[in-house]
RNA sequence: UGGGACAUAGCUCAGUUGGUUAGAGUGCUACCUUGACAUGGUAGAGGUCGGCGGUUCAAAUCCGCCUGUCCCAACCA
């Protein structure tokens, strides 16, 4: 089998997805009896697939393999959303191009567009999923729209209105002049805004004395009703029950008290316009005003505005004010910095709109909900999100829930014209229930979209058509970003409690945004964004998702970084270019090796590996894929590759060394022929793929395809594809050693990397054979440390390219590089003929300096040790200062050989 | 205004119940194209752990206050 020496994800990402979705694996495996399940929140299918996607259905995604690795009959069920304002906008926006309205052409005829659009256009998210490798159980693809999902919601829907909680009302709502449609509170954003304060002078009947009130919004003083103090305000104690002239108007409003008004804001008094104002409208109630409204559905002013009707609400205020100015009715105006509404979906002003609207009452069902999430029946990760949760629910407001809109739910209510009955019924209705006739009309809105979704873990398993199948109820995890979490989250909690009486998730897993590198919120006005497609067609997407994967610390945001993303790219091309290796130069066959055969080497790398199983698993159940992640990176880089692998080239390219004693002193020398072990050569051979294989499986759920491909051409394999393989961790593992080697590996390890440290810091070329010696302060070591280094001779000559390592118990006289291994042990170059020496004096007296100064705490700390520290702790510390002494003293000895 | 989150190397972040010489990646510097990989390797420089105070023998870690950044929730016209 021949590879690439890079990898070329765009060659094997579509094939390999193909055949996963072809063989079904995505599918529950029926075998399994421990059930895991996840509904992805249903994507706008008017929607492309941004990072935000990307970073929740690659946690998903992973989540999802890991469970099905584990053993779990896990599916992931993937739908869409018809999002009613978001789809409707688009064709009205194709219409507005033939310069056509929705209204021109009829509602079903209008509907039927929609239809159209939404079977060209609207599943380009669900390909894009695939591109990103998510293992959704397309079979069970729902629609919120679809027979199930209708049926639901008129169930629903049907139900809540018999028992009280869904009611039709009139009431001054939210509303979108540019949807002309109510929106709930929640599709209000609040962005602040520098405006003006306007204070407008308002004559008293007699037209002498004038009172003066503040306001943001001068238009609105056409609807005035009425003006309001305290009732405790002195200053304006005199005009109770007076009358004033509502200016431009010709109108006489009283003057009528009450608590609400803030005596220090403005003037202390205040305008009231019960439509076009929520604190007013409660005011207006309070006193029986009327509700005088003069706006349009679409935004413009209507016929009781007088002078003003059909101008724009920013129109009339500019004239408004121009007349009061005129008119000489205007006292000032001040700059003002103040908070306004706007309409989440189409970003115009929201304007507060007096009309008739369906509701749903919350109050019952938020208790409900409260109580079962305090309960723990559903958790939050991370868990702070409970207080938000907590508080919202506790001020929860009754939600308006139609839209005059055409795409979507339509409400299930008749209404008989001839005597009036209302009927709400799922089934379709054609005559009147009271007088029958058939003179009846059912309600023009639509559902908010948010209703239909609030069922989704109920109607992707089929509710109400099937009863939900309790092993898969409630689902396992819900994932999410936290910005959805009450228009969303919350209802489907309190939707589900009403209706399968449980919770709709054990989990809900709230992850945090992606942000550009400035650390910005990406957005189509700031140009900022980065369409993942073509991340993906740049660096793959493997390395995408470990990327977002690795950068997402739980409940933070993450920064878009270029450099990073290309870093787990090279992280592909590392994993590639390993397996590449084990392909290049192994042909024997495989063995399975007993423990005893195994190098020192070999037990560490499988110790490694053990431990990064279990701590990859343990974080995998935290939620913790960023630590797993970075484990795994570390393990598979700088431990797998940087050392075993390394260490497996020298064993299979090392040159034979002759041991002799010269002067009671052991000597290694390096040969000219090939090591040739091929008993050695085999055992890790079985270690290299046996870890590798094991490494493909865990790395599996994050990064799938490449772990699948090489995972195709491996010698040792059992299963057809390593998504059905098992997840290493929780299963057996064939070292079973308990012996430690670990002190001996990192005493070789130490070696190797003092040499190299010497070798750097004095400039000696790379290419140069170097004579190294082993000094050994305490010959009764000498045993023990031939012993540990004996078997990787050869291996450290190959590493460091030595032509000759002496155990020496004097330290070479001539000027020599020299490092202290342990206090007992050094690394010792002679330097002569090699370098210049004065850079080893200059990193002596580096290493003197640093020494002292951790001396020098040390000894602070000791000192000022009270009886109170533990022993363990006093003779921890006691160690490192004496370590540290004599580390010192010879470093002190070695610089005095160079001022020789 | 209230609630929450965060503040550690130039940048992005780890640092578990207080006790390691405070770590990693990236960037930077130097050297190296050796037989998996230059999307690579080796080594090096770089931090009063936001500030002040407290608890303690001992604080990046626990407590209080302050400063700064961000998010959420809000009816102050």
């Amino acid at each position: 089998m021949k590879m690439s020496d890079r990898y070329s994800p765009g060659e094997v990402e579509q094939k390999l997805y193909e055949r996963w979705e072809k063989n079904g694996y995505f599918s529950e495996d029926d075998k399994n009896d421990k059930y895991f399940s996840i509904v992805l929140p249903p994507p706008n299918i008017t929607g492309s697939l941004h990072l935000g996607h990307a970073l929740n259905h690659t946690i998903q995604d992973s989540l999802i393999r890991w469970k099905k690795m584990n053993g779990y009959r896990a599916v992931w069920l993937p739908g869409t959303d018809h999002a009613g304002i978001a789809t409707q906008m688009q064709v009205e926006k194709a219409l507005a191009k033939q310069k056509k309205t929705r209204q021109m052409i009829g509602r079903e005829k209008f509907l039927e567009q929609v239809w159209e659009w939404k079977h060209k256009y609207g599943n380009q998210i669900v390909h894009q999923m695939k591109r990103l490798g998510s293992a959704c159980d397309w079979n069970r693809h729902l629609f919120t729209l679809d027979d199930v999902s209708v049926k639901a919601v008129k169930k629903v829907f049907v139900h809540l209105y018999k028992k009280g909680w869904i009611y039709k009302g009139t009431r001054l709502v939210n509303w979108s002049p540019a949807l002309s449609s109510a929106i709930s509170d929640l599709e209000v954003e609040h962005k602040e805004v520098s405006s003006s304060l306007w204070y407008i002078r308002y004559y008293l009947e007699d037209k002498k004395n004038y009172l003066v009130i503040a306001t943001t919004r001068p238009e609105t003083l056409l609807a005035d009703q009425a003006l309001a103090v305290h009732p405790e305000d002195e200053r304006y104690k005199e005009y109770h029950g007076k009358k004033v002239h509502l200016p431009l108007v010709n109108k006489l409003i009283p003057i009528i008290t009450d608590s609400y008004v803030d005596k220090g804001f403005g003037t202390g008094a205040l305008k009231i316009t019960p439509a076009h104002d929520f604190n007013d409208y409660e005011i207006g109630k309070k006193h029986g005003l009327e509700n005088f409204n003069i706006l349009n559905i679409d935004g413009r002013l209507n016929e009781n505005a007088g002078n003003y009707t059909g101008l724009k609400v920013a129109e009339a205020r500019k004239k408004v004010v121009q007349d009061l100015e005129d008119q000489k009715l205007l006292e000032k105006i001040e700059s003002y910095k103040h908070q306004v509404g706007f309409c989440s979906r189409s970003g115009s002003v929201v304007e507060p709109y007096l009309s008739e609207q369906w509701f749903v009452k919350m109050d019952q069902l938020a208790e409900n909900g409260l109580k079962k999430v305090l309960q723990k029946e559903t958790e939050f990760i991370p868990e702070y999100w409970l207080k938000t949760f907590e508080h919202w629910m506790n001020n929860i407001q009754d939600w308006c829930i139609s839209r005059q809109l055409w795409w979507g739910h339509r409400i299930p209510c008749w209404t008989c014209s001839d005597c009036g009955e209302v009927t709400v019924c799922e089934e379709a209705v054609e005559k009147c229930n009271s007088c029958s006739s058939k003179n009846i009309k059912q309600d023009e809105d639509v559902l908010d979209t948010w209703f239909s979704s609030a069922l989704w873990p109920m109607s992707t398993l089929g509710w109400p058509d099937k009863t939900v199948n309790q092993d898969n109820y409630p689902t396992s995890v819900l994932v999410t970003a936290p910005d959805i979490l009450f228009f969303w989250v919350a209802r489907m909690i309190m939707m589900s409690l009403e209706f399968q009486s449980q919770v709709p998730f054990r989990h809900v897993y709230l992850h945090g945004v992606v942000r550009d590198a400035q650390g910005r919120k990406m957005s189509k006005t700031l140009g900022n964004g980065e369409d993942p497609i073509d991340l993906i067609e740049e660096y793959g997407a493997d390395a995408l998702r470990l990327f977002l994967l690795d950068e997402h610390r739980m409940g933070q945001d993450i920064r878009f970084s270029r450099e990073n993303l290309k870093t787990c790219r090279n992280f592909m091309n590392k994993i590639w270019n390993s397996a590449r290796f084990v392909h290049q130069n192994f042909k024997m066959d495989l063995k399975k090796p007993q423990n005893d055969e195994l190098s020192i080497m070999d037990q560490w790398i499988l110790q490694k590996l053990q431990k990064t199983e279990k701590e990859v698993s343990k974080e995998l159940h935290d939620y913790k894929f960023s630590s797993a992640c970075t484990k795994l990176y570390r393990f598979a880089w700088l431990e797998f590759c940087d050392w075993y692998l390394e260490w497996v080239r020298s064993v299979l390219y090392g040159k034979v060394i002759s041991e002799n004693t010269e002067d009671n002193y052991t000597v290694w020398k390096a040969g000219e022929k090939p090591l040739e072990n091929t008993e050695k050569l085999s055992v890790s051979y079985y270690v290299l793929c046996y870890t590798l294989n094991r490494l493909l499986r865990l790395l599996h759920p994050f990064i799938p395809f490449i772990t699948e491909e090489i995972y195709q051409t491996w010698p040792i394999k059992d299963k057809e594809s390593i998504m059905l393989d098992t997840y290493p961790g929780e299963d057996g593992h064939f070292l079973h050693s308990k012996t430690s080697k670990e002190t001996q590996v990192e005493f070789i390890r130490d070696i190797v990397v003092a040499i190299r440290t010497l070798r750097g810091e004095n400039n000696i070329k790379p290419s140069a054979q170097i004579d190294v010696e082993l000094y050994l302060e305490d010959v009764k070591d000498l045993e023990k440390i031939t012993q540990t280094i004996k078997g990787s001779i050869s291996n450290i000559f190959f590493l460091e390219k030595l032509n000759s390592l002496k155990i020496v118990d004097q330290i070479n006289p001539k000027p020599s590089a020299i490092m202290n291994l342990s206090p007992d042990v050094k690394i010792i170059i002679p330097l002569e003929g090699l370098v210049d020496l004065a850079s080893e004096k200059k990193r002596l007296e580096k290493q003197i300096k640093k020494c002292e100064e951790n001396l020098n705490k040390l000894q602070n700390q000791i000192t000022s040790f009270s009886e109170k520290v533990p022993e363990r702790v006093r003779k921890d510390k006691k160690d490192q200062a004496e370590s540290l002494r004599n580390s010192l003293k010879s470093l002190h000895s070695s610089l005095e050989r160079f001022n020789k």
